[in-house]
RNA sequence: GGGCAGUUAGCGCAGUUGGUUCAGAGCAUCUGCCUUACAAGCAGAGGGUCGGGGGUUCGAAUCCCUCACUGCCCACCA
């Protein structure tokens, strides 16, 4: 057997091993979840974009999460991750669109059916892109589950849950201004709008005004504060625009009435620049007078607020603008012309015309569509539907006000109920054809103004509840229009944790009975962080920009990235992402690994047990204990950066630099059982520990370790609750690790090579458990208990005792007095800072007692190591 | 414009109710080592006025005030 080992390359390669052991768990079920009589632990997927691949952010994310599936799995939880992924309706029907349009399809074209056809070979080509991603980074999904937000469970969920909200009145259909995507060409939420911080310019036109040839008493307004503008063509008000393309939608002009330098302009006409119409100046508070010149332009269909205006003064509302953002027939010029170009070319017509004052640069911000990022978001008024969210934002906040459900970590909270609190009704539907087709059905009518319509499953109930509507007692199928707008993407992803078991069609099914109701998952709640609606999906936007994921996987081991993250991204904060830090992966895995190559070498022989190696066997089953508790706190917290970091030093630290080390036998010498036996049971303890954050290494090592039937893995291994760890062995293997150093340092300043052996002075003797370790790890030849030190040996002390190894020749007495000198100083320092404390009546009479007596001790070890010190260069001086 | 976080070693961070030698771990840096698991390694070392100032307290990285800077979120100033 050893022999085979120790032809394993030094190095560890992760290619081999991460296929390899993927297609086992795979092939063997063992992501697989059933309801059964275990406590179940649910994560589910958020489901990426279909049309997406793999960014660090979903790294990031899906590593979290399948660290929790696969501790709780080993904590002998029923754990069952669902994998899923969105439809993505603006960003796949984009995607199709651009495809199309390269094959020299247009859209329009197309029938809806035929359009859907080529939407869905779309999503079979590129749809699992993401999921295999997820495979190769070791997601533990279960994949049998695997859904997609328009498979027909999930659909038949969004339509029920359409029309049920419909009919309880929660979703209405209206004329409202919405965020208009031009380039896609449908409505868009607000959360799909980004704004962004633009330079621009500020155009400040001419609009003159109608009818007045003279003004009287002009002296006197302009004494009272008035700002009165005159050329030779006559007076004129000046209006700021950022906008200027939009002045032929202009149906009034607004001043604030309390506004001094605009009091002249109360009550005229002004005439709009180049397109000739006269409108009035109407007064609304809610013009900012400091701004520009006090005089806004209003235009209705194209600003929410002008729209507001509109609507408060009862103006007229031209809409200039077509779907796709060209100039509409509606408007007097520029007919067909793009809104951009129409800003460059009316600019210019407006300053050969003489109606621009002036020219000033302007940083604004401008709204652009989330899916088509060159896009800016165009203000629109249309028809469309809108969820009412007051309603759930009522029944959203309490749960989270009184921690029913928790962020982690806790300041989401408030960004969650701010967010909450100001919500607007969400308006739902998308001008596209791939997604949830909304489920209403609109009757003919008389004119075209006029919306007759029915909410319903399908076409049969449409009819039903249509020939229950007065005067359309006989309508027939054929004359149900079914609406042509699907809905937003996001109206189906919040349906997802419920409708993955498909507890909308099927209430009560067992499936939602066991994974579902969060009451009864005493951790789910907690996870909400990962399916925290569009928080989530904010969060991780962030993390756009980074390397391609699959390279990283390719170059350092899907263990390796993994780790690499953990480590980049304490809980909560972004991720900054380095190199490094997947290189630190890298060699931790190789780390392991040549841990693993060392004691599968060792031949295991009938001899009696090192003392040693007793010793180290009874403190690290303490130190494994410990770190169990500390681990299952960290987990707690959702701290898994922690929880890693505490079992890398394990590892390394304790395990491999110093329990391995005194273990180990000499060179050519055989392993006693017992000590092999110990060791093997730790090595797999501390995969297990390790499983959940690189799960490929540890597999395949976990299998090496002992002989394992087919279909066994250390994934259904259990992670043991943890013991109680004894205290007093940690500490004083804290002692012996100082001692050792000690001895080292020693060596290292007197060049003494690591294969002489050492005679250890203790001063006083020493008393610790672990005697055998420091002889072995220090390389001495014996440890001697004496009253005094030799004169010339190099001695150091460990907290208040002291050694000395007497080493041949002379040491260096000036520079060791000199050093003693500065201890003894920084010492009595201490001491008297010390005794200054317990001096002060008020601290000992208000410090709880076990405050004030530690500062006794300290005073206690302060005066007794300054005795040790003074003794010891009185020696030295000699 | 409003709100919320944060500022600790060169870097990214931890530090729980103010008190145990509490000023920390990791990476990086420096020094010495190819010691028979591992140079992707081993053994050591250095490095911080805890953003500035003030206050409360016997005692402050920790609590309060204030200033500075950074980040995030929200908002209709054309």
């Amino acid at each position: 057997m050893s022999e085979k080992e120790n032809t394993l390359a030094t190095k560890y390669d992760p290619k081999e091993v991460e296929d390899k052991w993927y297609q086992y768990w795979e092939s063997h079920d063992l992501f697989k979840s059933v309801p059964d009589e275990r406590e179940p632990y649910c994560i589910v997927i958020p489901p990426p974009n279909v049309t997406g691949v793999l960014h660090m952010g979903h790294m990031l994310n899906n590593t979290i999460q399948d660290i929790l599936i696969r501790r709780a799995r080993m904590e002998g939880k029923n754990a069952l991750w669902v994998p899923g992924t969105d439809h993505a309706s603006i960003a796949t029907e984009a995607k199709v669109v651009k495809r199309l349009a390269e094959q020299g399809i247009r859209k329009r074209d197309l029938t809806r059916d035929e359009f859907l056809k080529h939407a869905w070979d779309w999503t079979h080509e590129h749809g699992g892109i993401i999921l295999q991603q997820l495979r190769k980074l070791g997601a533990s999904c279960d994949w049998s589950r695997t859904a997609f937000t328009m498979d027909e469970t999930r659909s038949k969920s969004v339509l029920k849950v359409f029309v049920d909200l419909y009919d309880k009145g929660y979703i209405y259909r209206g004329l409202r201004m919405v965020n208009w995507d031009p380039k896609a060409q449908t409505a868009l939420s607000n959360e799909e709008v980004i704004y962004k911080e633009e330079k621009s310019h500020l155009f400040y036109l001419k609009y003159y005004v109608d009818g007045l040839e003279a003004l009287e008493n002009e002296e006197q307004l302009r004494a009272e504060g008035n700002i009165i503008h005159k050329d030779e063509k006559g007076y004129y008000a000046v209006v700021a625009t950022t906008r200027p393309e939009t002045i032929m939608g202009d149906t009034a002009m607004c001043i604030n009435p309390k506004d001094p330098k605009n009091q002249w302009l109360k009550g005229r006409k002004v005439i709009v620049p180049l397109v000739g119409r006269v409108i009035n100046v109407i007064e609304d508070r809610y013009v900012e007078i400091e701004f520009g010149t006090g005089c806004l332009k209003v235009t209705p269909a194209h600003d929410p607020n002008d729209y507001v205006l509109g609507k408060t003064h009862n103006l007229e509302t031209i809409d200039i603008f077509n779907a796709d953002a060209t100039i509409s027939e509606q408007s007097p010029l520029y007919v067909g012309m793009d809104r951009m170009e129409c800003r460059k070319v009316i600019v210019e017509d407006l300053k050969a015309a003489g109606l621009i004052e002036k020219i000033e640069d302007y940083e604004n911000k401008v709204g652009y569509s989330e899916r088509n990022s060159d896009t800016a978001v165009e203000p629109r008024l249309c028809m469309q539907w809108f969820l009412k969210m007051k309603h759930f934002a009522e029944i959203a906040l309490p749960c989270v006000k009184n921690d029913e459900l928790k962020f982690h970590p806790a300041k989401y909270k408030n960004i969650y109920n701010v967010w909450l609190e100001g919500i607007q009704d969400w308006c739902i539907s998308r001008q596209l054809w791939w997604g949830h087709r909304i489920p209403a059905y609109f009757l003919p009518t008389d004119s075209e103004d006029k919306e007759v319509y029915v909410v319903a499953l399908n076409e049969e109930e449409a009819l039903e509840k249509a020939r229950k509507i007065p005067g359309y007692e006989n309508i027939e199928a054929s004359q149900l229009r079914h609406d042509e707008d699907a809905l937003d993407t996001w109206f189906s992803s919040w349906l997802w944790p419920i409708s993955l078991f498909d507890g909308i069609n099927n209430p009560g099914n067992e499936e939602i009975k066991y994974y579902y109701p969060t009451n009864d998952l005493v951790t789910a709640p907690d996870i909400i962080f990962f399916w925290v609606d569009k928080l989530g999906r904010k969060m991780s936007k962030s993390l756009g920009n980074s390397p391609d994921p699959l390279k990283l996987i390719e170059q350092f081991g899907a263990d390796g990235v993994r780790m690499g993250l953990m480590l980049a991204a304490p809980a909560g904060n972004d991720i900054l992402y380095d190199d490094s830090l997947c290189e630190q992966g890298r060699n931790f895995n190789n780390k392991i690994w040549n841990a693993f190559r060392l004691v599968k070498g060792w031949e295991v022989a009938d001899v009696e047990q090192p003392e040693a190696s007793r010793q180290a066997v009874l403190w690290f089953r303490n130190q494994l204990n410990d770190a169990l508790a500390t681990v299952k706190d960290h987990f707690s917290k959702f701290r898994l950066s922690d929880a890693m970091m505490v079992l890398y030093r394990l590892f390394w630290e304790e395990f491999s630099a110093w329990y391995l080390e005194a273990v180990k036998p000499a060179y050519g010498q055989p392993m006693d059982r017992a000590t092999m036996q110990a060791t093997l049971e730790y090595f797999d303890m501390l995969l297990r520990l390790l499983h959940p954050f690189m799960p490929f290494i540890t597999e395949e090592l976990w299998q090496h370790l002992d002989e394992r039937k087919d279909g066994e893995s250390i994934m259904y291994a259990l992670i043991p609750e943890p013991q109680q760890a004894d205290q007093e062995l940690l500490k004083a293997m804290a002692d012996v690790k100082e001692i050792v150093a000690g001895v080292r340092n020693v060596r290292k300043q007197k060049n003494l090579p690591n294969k002489e052996q050492l005679t250890l002075q203790a001063v006083g003797g020493l008393n610790n458990p672990f005697e055998a370790i420091i002889t072995k790890l220090a390389g001495l030849e014996k440890i001697e208990a004496v009253t005094e030190k030799d004169a010339t040996a190099a001695a150091f002390m460990v907290g208040t005792a002291e050694f000395a190894v007497p080493v041949a020749g002379s040491i260096d007495v000036e520079a060791e007095i000199k050093k003693l000198e500065a201890d003894l100083e920084y010492t009595r320092g201490f001491l008297a800072s010390v005794e200054k404390k317990l001096s002060n009546e008020r601290f000992v009479a208000n410090a709880p007692a076990a405050v004030v007596e530690g500062e006794r001790k300290k005073k206690a070890d302060a005066e007794s190591k300054i005795a040790t010190m003074e003794q010891a260069l009185q020696t030295l001086k000699k």
